[in-house]
DNA sequence: GGAAAATATGTTAGCGCTGAGATAATGTTT
DNA sequence: AAACATTATCTCAGCGCTAACATATTTTCC
């Protein structure tokens, strides 16, 4: 192991700073500012600071960084859940934004849980994050005290149905299920089917569920039938839960689902129950996943679009460290898949 | 907002350990002891302190006590792409393990290139994270001298076909192709075609080719088709292969596909076309994903257990923060599971 | 009752870096 | 050649916390 000089004396171990700063024969100071590409350097000492940087193999301890400088290179993510695979596509969207950035992800996952939640906030902004990623508008008062308390930036994914804290980026679910409730009217169907999983947990599906039911009052029509699962989406609940929706009720004509997950899982049941699926039952989704346009009849949805909520968010928390004076909401939008199922 | 006094008069802001320590009337030592639970503290004094913690709304500083203590709660995580829905199934297994802990996970992704992985390893070691969980055995010479002189601990995850750097947590993938291939002549199919997806950058599935092909080659046989795509696994790709490799040599008894992914495609394509699945033709996947055992006919596949990797990972690394003497090897292992595909 | 042990708290010196302002070296203008 | 910018560098005081050690204070035990 190498052998150095360092503040007091000699020093076996991790290269610091000073260390750098003696082999090129220049202050501490200088040696940061090359690093931190600030202030003007001549090129040959950047050069021979670079030089001695790699000779030493140095590597600036962001922590001694971070806190004489009162902010990091960290932003943190909080995602309800990683089992949902739309929220790794969210994450996707953020680091593929990061990438091109000296910022890290700093992830926490909540569990659809506000107190998990708060727990994980105070812990992230314990790292004096430059922004936090959240999802939804679900949090503790204790959350919002700190995170009013921090400055911080702050984006909200998912949802645009309620004020942000400082900005919110993603789709209106409401919309999106009315939207889903009056394609589907517009195509013809009239006997319509809900079929859902827990919404305690996911609010988004609660409201576009709500949507859904806007369309149909509006157009004199009721749900024929609906049927909830506890507990978490799945391809197995939505095959599951769509057998049973029909035992009890058989004559319905198309069946709007939670989201994708489950919908697939319907298009199996269809395919193991021998029922032709659109001629016989309408299929709809909400997400617009891979797996639902690959089903050898693509699923009938609306696209999300995950990836872009979270790059965009990451953008748009970049362009300022200080809130704007404005809330903001950033629509992503969304986009009815007409597919084969409905 | 708050007035308080601190170091050196009065200050508007983030109360800081000075700040509790004078409202509670003891020292800044004190208080960074009962918040760390350590060392003996009175009753009395703990209540003290936690109600003027609890007053102030105090969160303290990471970065001052990483700095100090020249160590961290966090966790670097560096998984090569969050498209593939193994490695968030990994990292959900991390947070899971995670979740009792005071640690936090810094996540990078590498996109599977090892150049990249270097710079965010240097970065990751930048925070003096507690430990480094990295996935398979392909890193750059810098980045092993790098983890090498940080003496964090270190764990390569998913394969353990090879000397870990510390610790290699998963499965031998090679072996698990060797089984699926033994196996599936057990089941009496001599035709074997392969459908695969890029293995320049996912080496595992090369490894688990090679295992099967040993197989094969023991039992007297060779694969009569192999059809790969370019780029990453997918349903589509699965889907559009299969009938690529179909159309060139239909006679195929049974096709081992790269993963689960690309085999749900190649069913799909089988109900499209009108193949009887199993009967006519077999297919045999891997990884085990839910969405492979809730089609109508259950994919035949080998169980790979991510969840349990990035769970054995945390637990594994968190027992001690030296590394022991040997390299370490924790097999997961595998299951096959007949489903009904093959 | 006094020494030793156990418990509870205080004091002090940094950890490695950055920000602000001082200083030095160079170039430009009149 | 003096006066002024401009550019490049240095000095130094912290950032907020923790480790190590020193100092009470109480308990235990013979």
């Amino acid at each position: 192991m190498l052998v150095f000089k360092s503040g007091k004396g000699f020093m076996y171990g991790v290269p610091t700073l000073t260390d750098v700063a003696r082999l090129a024969g220049v202050s501490e100071n200088t040696v940061s500012r090359v690093i931190r590409n600030k202030g003007p350097i001549a090129d040959s000492t950047r050069t021979r600071v670079t030089s001695a940087i790699e000779e030493l193999g140095y590597v600036p301890n962001r922590a001694a960084g971070s806190l004489a400088s009162s902010g990091s290179m960290l932003m943190g993510v909080l995602l309800p859940s990683l089992s949902n695979i739309v929220f790794p596509e969210v994450l996707r969207g953020i680091h593929s934004a990061l990438a091109s950035t000296e910022y890290q992800a700093l992830v926490g996952v909540t569990d659809y849980d506000a107190l998990t939640e708060q727990g994980i906030v105070s812990s992230l902004l314990a790292w004096k994050p430059a922004a936090i990623i959240m999802t939804g508008f679900d949090h503790t008062d204790a959350t919002r005290r700190m995170l009013e308390n921090s400055r911080v930036r702050v984006a909200e994914l998912m949802d645009i149905d309620a004020e942000p804290i400082d900005i919110a980026i993603g789709l209106s679910h409401r919309k999106a299920g009315y939207d889903s409730g009056r394609h589907l009217i517009s195509r013809g169907y009239r006997r319509f089917g809900y079929v859902g999983h827990d919404w305690t947990a996911d609010r988004r599906a609660r409201k576009r569920y709500e949507g859904l039911c806007a369309a149909l009052l509006e157009a004199g029509l009721t749900l024929k039938a609906e049927q909830r699962v506890d507990g978490p989406s799945s391809t197995i609940a939505g095959r599951d839960t769509l057998a049973r929706l029909l035992t009890k009720k058989p004559d319905i004509e198309v069946v709007v689902f939670s989201n994708d997950d489950m919908a697939v899982g319907g298009f199996f049941h269809c395919l193991s129950a021998g029922i032709a699926v659109k001629e016989k039952l309408g299929l709809f989704g909400f997400n617009g996943l891979d797996i639902g346009q690959s089903l050898p009849a693509p699923l009938s949805t609306v696209r999300s679009n995950r990836f872009l909520i979270g790059q965009t968010a990451v953008e748009k928390l970049l362009e300022s460290s200080e809130r704007p004076l404005e809330r903001q909401i950033v629509d992503t939008g969304y986009v009815i898949i007409e597919g084969a199922t409905a």
